[in-house]
DNA sequence: CCAAATTGTCAGTCAGTACTGACAGTCATA
DNA sequence: TATGACTGTCAGTACTGACTGACAATTTGG
């Protein structure tokens, strides 16, 4: 979308998250959210009413993207690898899309956000868990602990998405994509039957 | 140590360090940290100047902790699993022992925070690198890609750190100490000749 | 017991930030 | 051309938080 055929209110909502997830609420002044969609304070407290109230609409209007369901419903070929791959291809696409909203959520505490940022993991633990109990029962991988196993491979995922949020936490050079096609040959070997 | 017999410098820096990890820097005031710290705030400024010099103090004070060297040097028994096993505890042991310093460089941007914060977990890559070649030359596994499988195992359990580092990320009940012994499991499997 | 060290209270200053009313300018549309 | 919608400027108000000097109280150690 066009910067350029945005409305103010839009403008303002897009700078103040981006702006929020980089400074935290209180290290941002109304002042600088304006300057940042190119209007004045003045607008934006015409628009908002207050600094809160600009927030709340911001997040309400951000659509946290979660769309895994139609994955695996659809998407899957019941080979591990195969699988694994498209779905963490899809995990690190929708955490990247959600990630300002990451950020926030790591520097804040306001309400709603823990339901949102969680629903698409929490989600996801779900459908893989269910994945691995139905791969078990076919035969096609071995299992005992589903649960703890969809777990920690999610677990492998989020860190890596953690350590890729910010230039701040990232220590290694590894790159992400190589990072995703060879976790999920580990994982996949350590499943195997 | 006991917190009585600590003087007035010490309780304003721990109580810094808290305070800062839970809020932000900019969500604390020098009144709340002088309180939790059961002194007036006439006394932070008498002993720091400013609160961005309280900060920095806090920060010198605290020792972060990074015993790696040790375990590596004297501890591995070359058994791929019971090897995991000491050193993701000794991991998770000592990420907790910097957890409010890892909290505080999620939220803020400050000078020195980066190098701090990642000397451990960096210390780490490099020495499971070296042990998945040593134990690659002696057969005892396979892994023709050691540097991404250290670093694979580390994200898995940099994840679990980071989920449960704080209530608000935290979207599974699985605890740690059982995530910690199947998740080496799952890795010693994958791994194996 | 006394002096030194340390802390607490109080009444501030100063700068910054959220927020506002009044007035003026621009643009689009009828 | 006029009007409505929207935005910008300006000069504020009110409040908050960082920080301070003066003076008093308490604690500690010789």
């Amino acid at each position: 979308m066009d910067a350029s055929n945005l409305g103010s209110r839009d403008k303002l909502q897009m700078a103040a998250i981006h702006l929020i997830a980089e400074k935290g609420y209180n290290g941002v002044t109304t002042l600088e959210i304006a300057a940042a969609a190119g209007l004045s304070e003045k607008t934006l407290f015409r628009h908002f009413g207050s600094k809160q109230k600009l927030l709340e609409a911001a997040f309400d209007r951000y659509h946290y993207a979660e769309e895994m369901k139609k994955l695996f419903a659809e998407k899957l070929v019941w080979e591990l690898e195969d699988d694994l791959l498209l779905i963490t291809k899809s995990y690190h696409d929708i955490m990247n899309r959600n990630r300002k909203m990451i950020q926030i959520s790591l520097k804040e505490d306001l309400p709603g956000f823990r339901e949102r940022t969680q629903r698409h993991p929490r989600q996801l633990l779900e459908f893989l868990t269910d994945y691995f109990i139905e791969m078990a029962a076919r035969g096609s991988i071995r299992s005992d602990q589903p649960e703890m196993h969809a777990f920690s491979f999610m677990m492998m995922q989020f860190g890596a998405f953690m350590n890729d949020l910010d230039s701040r936490t990232n220590y290694s050079t590894i790159g992400l994509e190589p990072f995703i096609e060879e976790s999920v040959k580990v994982f996949a070997r350590a499943l195997k039957p």
